[in-house]
DNA sequence: TCGATATTTCGATAATCATCTAACTATCGA
DNA sequence: TCGATAGTTAGATGATTATCGAAATATCGA
């Protein structure tokens, strides 16, 4: 299960998380990463998307570097995990408002 | 009291939500708001801050546009409001991931 | 009515960013 | 080792957008 440690944001990290989920196609492929039950490929995102690997690849990059997402090498292919206490310090934050 | 009604976000305004939120300055400004007891004039807002009143204007239309605040006019001052159901129809849905 | 204040609109500019193709690196299976 | 597959990087392009100054509109107080 997942640890409860409350995740603190800087307003930099903020601007990066709230920018990265302001890109409809990065909110979708987010949902994406967070349905699947294991870690998920990059490869595996694109199947019936009209996107290229370039583009996909910087979508992937922007959720991570807002800390959404973190990436694991796995022989051939990228997994990826959604950061859900990321995700949820970010809506506490806002909540707050 | 506020009415605990739950508001039904469509992909259009959640993307826009996202979009407002996702400017730093819209951010402040949006706390701003909040953070009033009282609705707040926009003119409250410029103070202290080296913005323009264009651009005040500018971000005060993009948080109405996407539901975030309403405004009503009040002889020469437009009052603001944040609307939380809204807002927290947004965290509702993101915390779904 | 006049001048000051509040806000919006317009048009322009500069910065940001999503997207692509092409070229590259890395890994796997045969 | 070779070819195919996964993903990244670089560089370019077009679209979006944050920003401003200036002009316009509306309202208030004197």
């Amino acid at each position: 299960m997942s640890s409860s440690k409350t995740v603190r944001l800087t307003d930099k990290q903020f601007a990066l998380i709230a920018k990265a989920l302001a890109e409809p196609r990065r909110y979708q492929i987010l949902k994406e990463i967070g349905k699947c039950k294991e870690q998920m490929a990059c490869s595996a995102l694109k199947e019936g998307s009209d996107i290229s690997a370039a583009t996909l690849s910087h979508h992937i990059k922007e959720l991570e570097t807002a800390g959404l997402i973190t990436s694991t090498k796995d022989g051939k292919y990228m997994k990826l995990t959604v950061e859900r206490e990321v995700l949820h310090a970010y809506l506490e934050q806002l909540s707050k408002i």
